[in-house]
DNA sequence: CTGAAAGCGCTAACAA
DNA sequence: TTGTTAGCGCTTTCAG
């Protein structure tokens, strides 16, 4: 054109035009709390994975629509639904819509779940391997420093990650002769229930500590090493303290945290790729895609410094192989149009 | 409509027909670095901003379109006009945008700058009051602690936040007799710089070291904390440090960061209003606002727990009065269109 | 190759 | 009240 003079296309028209609005919707969980009362992993989890998503969407110059749903918000559906007559596609953390919403959902727009069971059926899945993650982790804690017995402090029961994580924990343990889960606390993500979990093991075994705390996330790992300074018990020395997520705060903490490196950013950049991908080709199947994990040894395993290290745990492969060469460059639109169900 | 069985509308085509598309956007600066190397106040800044924003905005029904931009870089300048065309407003963070683009910017659509410079003339300002909060904190190391010998840790000459607190402190220290700042650095706002602005203290001071090191940021000062902790200089015995920000992890440095708390999430929310009733009334004069900072006592200037407490440092006020009532929600359309310039 | 015209799926103004 | 129609600002197709 020859107006270079500041000539802007109305985005709008041009959605309308194209039959294509060229948006993604990120769909995460609300921050419930006021301020820094961390209430669950998706303070830092999501901030992150929303990066990856928007680096890979700004390669193909997309934009990316964001909305936070209170988890069991039942009003929040209409939001949803409202929401996908204005994006090409959706990503939707896990947990934060209830399956048989989600099934409906999956219907009208392509949908990718992030940190998804990897069980689900309706939608694509992108998520991290929590099992070998959590497996290497509790393996090295056995094989490496003969920590043998256990307690558990697991995630809210709703959420699949967490029941990944014992899964794999139970599993190693029981192939581990001499070593066992002496108790577990059933927490819900934030540091706060981290800490009360603590103190709940030291009003039950104070006297006959187990060898090592297994936390379902850093947040609570973080909370329980609070908890056991005030009780003047020391990390690693006394007890041994792990957790799951790698989040910055656990580099910060006294001891370092040893835990399990979630590769959120790729997460989010995979997913996306994915949705872009299905976009493309609506009538792909449904496929999980498992990223490898990393086990991050710093001191609270009961490693020093010198020994500490980050070794990849899961082989980076899909739980089935591609079904082919990414496609990418986005291409079909002209679906039946917005009046279906 | 008969359909209640699941017809949700384009959003495309209502934006079109309504001359509104009902979406903002918000843009915040690119995490350069690939995980949890902090490279600046973003990182922790933005997230929360981001959910002050959609909180608000979801009152309203509107959505939020998020865009990351490299800081200084020139290509996005198109990314930028051409968001522009696909929102109603735009809430643009501190620094990443030139103020000559920015003025260009705010031509073919509202602006509102977010922590911007108190001065800043072509576009409305949300901005937290560094200055009374930086001066109250200093005021408490020299009038609480008799903290008088003061090392300044600064953050890059750009920024206009890092100008305000230094201000502050300046003026501050003028002001009481026998104090003085006895040497600075200037960092760049990330951990790393702080630990290299302690290094530099000590190879200068180590065996004269100031009373109190002042950061421009939380980060920086947990920088510095680290280095003093690896030098063997204890933290408020030997030297006080504070920060401002009041980012999580300085909840969880040794000793507890004491610094001063922005309102990020309500940084976010006000920008937002503001931004909406612009919209609404798009010859609203432009107008700073500034928000109160909280003083946050934690441990590492010297106060006991027990002595601990937050209060508010700034009145809540804005730097001139509001011009009306807040229209909220959001009237006039019809503007001349997308070709103007 | 350049230029006119027909939608895209809605909303709003208008006629019946 | 209810039904009809003219755009909204683009892209794309089809004539010229």
């Amino acid at each position: 054109m020859i107006e270079q003079l500041g000539y802007v296309p109305d985005g709008a028209a041009q959605s309308l035009s194209r039959r294509r609005k060229e948006i993604i919707g990120l769909v995460s969980v609300e921050r419930v709390s006021p301020q820094f009362d961390i209430e669950n992993m998706s303070l830092l989890f999501y901030d992150e994975v929303l990066h990856g998503v928007e680096g890979r969407l700004r390669e193909h110059g997309w934009s990316l629509l964001i909305t936070f749903l209170k988890c069991g918000d039942l009003v929040s559906f209409d939001r949803l639904l409202s929401l996908s007559g204005k994006v090409d596609g959706l990503l939707i953390g896990e947990g934060i819509v209830p399956s048989p919403l989600l099934a409906r959902v999956a219907m009208r727009v392509p949908v990718v779940v992030i940190a998804g069971a990897p069980d689900e059926k309706v939608a694509d899945v992108v998520a991290a391997d929590n099992r070998s993650g959590s497996a290497a982790l509790v393996r090295h804690l056995i094989e490496e420093h003969d920590r043998r017995s256990l307690f558990h402090v697991d995630g809210p029961p709703t959420a699949p990650d967490a029941r990944e994580r014992r899964l794999a924990i139970e599993q190693v343990v029981a192939a581990h002769p001499r070593t066992q889960i002496v108790g577990s606390y059933r927490g819900i993500f934030s540091a706060e229930s981290g800490e009360r979990a603590a103190e709940a093991m030291l009003a039950e075994r104070r006297h006959h500590l187990p060898d090592a705390v297994v936390c379902a996330n850093d947040q609570m790992a973080i909370g329980v090493l609070q908890a056991l300074s005030r009780a003047g018990i020391s990390v690693p020395e006394h007890i041994a303290v792990v957790g799951f997520d790698d989040i910055y705060p656990g580099n910060l903490s006294d001891p370092p945290l040893t835990t399990v490196h979630q590769p959120m950013r790729l997460l989010g950049e995979r997913a996306c790729s994915r949705l872009l991908d299905r976009i493309a080709q609506p009538d792909l199947q449904p496929r999980v895609e498992l990223l490898p994990t990393e086990l991050v040894i710093r001191a609270s395993c009961g490693c020093t410094p010198a020994s500490a290290r980050r070794s990849v745990v899961t082989p980076l492969a899909a739980a089935r192989p591609r079904r082919r060469a990414i496609p990418s460059v986005v291409k079909p639109a002209r679906r039946p149009a917005g009046k279906a169900r």
